[in-house]
DNA sequence: TCTGGGGTCCTAGGACCC
DNA sequence: TCTGGGGTCCTAGGACCC
């Protein structure tokens, strides 16, 4: 089974406002959950069914989307407020089966193979959907097959507030009509190269010879190939998989084209990062600076260091160097770090550039993340990081 | 007033080793 | 007197997902 909160955020919004005692569901209105467009973050995260209506997408800027709909109402994103409904509904979820998967903040998986207790999935699946709505006041949208992919793409078949199913005998009549674009995996950059192979349904896709696409697209042509013909032996994952990487970026509020201030961003997003990797109690070995300059290129440069850390300064100098040997003195929108491979402390190697430094700084981040812990996120800091709340206010005009 | 942020996985090319 | 072959590790870039 495959359970997805129909347009999650504003959905979640909307319960949130109903529940604070305002009066208009704005599930009902064109409406759509952006980002700060001040700050250039101004894209659609999610869309009232209303909004959808007028053609607004996922993702696109806010400005295309007001010019789509004269009196689209914007409402600003609360990641506190989805995490508190993303809990409920697990929490929820987690009565029917122990193998369940989150999937993403509004997606769960659900293997209910042996936790059917003489019911069919069709009338759990109804259970669920009723449960929710009652409880919690949003829907969700479940997918019912025998495995995953096909689960999913039964999710996304009408919405909101439906189940579905993809057995088998159903993958014919009920998905090979879809574009193929519909597939999950199948992006807008492998649509020409599919076009171009005469490919315009999943069931087109399906039919092809498996070898073309391996051909056409090494491993992914084959991923898809079996996508398309409802091909998934993938397991329900129920423990939480340790991160492969961390990372953190910001797009900036004005194009930068001063290292210094960059550097000052890069420390306070360098802090948010390792933070976060001790949280997960992990040692990185890489760390990766990434820009992207004010024509939206991105690039980037990165470095395995002697020794793993979680040190905010150690990782904080050696992104400071990756900065500086990546930039070329242009215009910059967006900086990024990120550090990868990750090591639990056991897989540790004790190197021989392990220094006592290393050894104190690590010591000083415990400290500062128990003082953090206790008392707010931004009650320490270093000095020399700037604010980004207090820094723009320039070149608004 | 145009374009987020967090991830995973794959590929190509180069350095280096025997 | 011309230029192997197999392997690992690393970096950069890109596709895709929500």
């Amino acid at each position: 089974m495959h359970v997805d909160v129909n347009n999650a955020f504003l959905s979640w919004t909307a319960v949130e406002k109903l529940k604070n005692g305002e009066k208009l569901d704005i599930r009902t209105i064109p409406a759509i959950i952006g980002g700060d467009e001040k700050q250039r973050k101004g894209v659609v995260l999610a869309k009232s069914p209303v909004a959808k209506k007028f053609g607004i997408q996922t993702g696109e800027p806010i400005y295309f989307a007001r010019k789509k709909c004269r009196n689209l109402q914007v409402f600003p994103s609360n990641f506190s407020v989805y995490y508190k409904y993303s809990n409920a509904l697990y929490k929820l979820l987690c009565e029917y089966t122990d193998k369940i998967e989150r999937f993403s903040i509004d997606e769960c998986f659900m293997d209910l193979t042996n936790y059917l207790t003489g019911k069919t999935p069709y009338d759990i699946a109804k259970e669920i959907n009723k449960r929710v709505k009652e409880q919690y006041g949003f829907t969700v949208n479940i997918g019912i097959a025998n495995n995953k992919l096909l689960a999913k793409m039964a999710s996304d078949f009408e919405k909101p507030d439906k189940i579905h199913t993809l057995y088998q005998n159903e993958i014919q009549e009920k998905m090979w009509k879809l574009p193929v674009s519909d597939l999950f995996m199948v992006g807008k950059k492998s649509l020409p190269k599919l076009e171009k192979m005469h490919i315009k349904t999943i069931g087109d896709l399906a039919q092809k010879e498996e070898r073309e696409l391996i051909k056409a697209f090494g491993k992914y042509g084959r991923i898809i190939w079996e996508y398309a013909n409802g091909i998934d032996n993938s397991e329900v994952i129920s423990i939480e998989p340790e991160p492969k990487c961390i990372g953190n970026s910001v797009t900036l509020p004005y194009d930068m084209s001063n290292i210094e201030e960059l550097q000052e961003v890069l420390l306070s997003i360098v802090e948010q990062t390792t933070y976060r990797l001790r949280k997960h109690k992990l040692y990185a070995n890489v760390v990766n600076v990434q820009l992207k300059n004010k024509d939206f290129k991105v690039y980037s440069h990165q470095r395995k260091m002697n020794f793993a850390t979680n040190s905010t300064k150690i990782i904080y100098e050696e992104a400071k160097k990756l900065l500086k040997e990546l930039y070329k003195d242009e215009p910059i929108r967006l900086i990024g770090i990120r550090v990868d491979d990750l090591l639990k402390k056991e897989e540790m190697q004790i190197s021989i550039f392990d220094t006592k430094e290393k050894e104190k700084q690590e010591k000083l981040d415990e400290i500062i993340d128990t003082i953090k812990n206790k008392y707010g996120y931004d009650s320490i800091t270093r000095a020399g990081k700037v604010n980004l709340k207090e820094k723009p206010d320039k070149l608004n005009e």
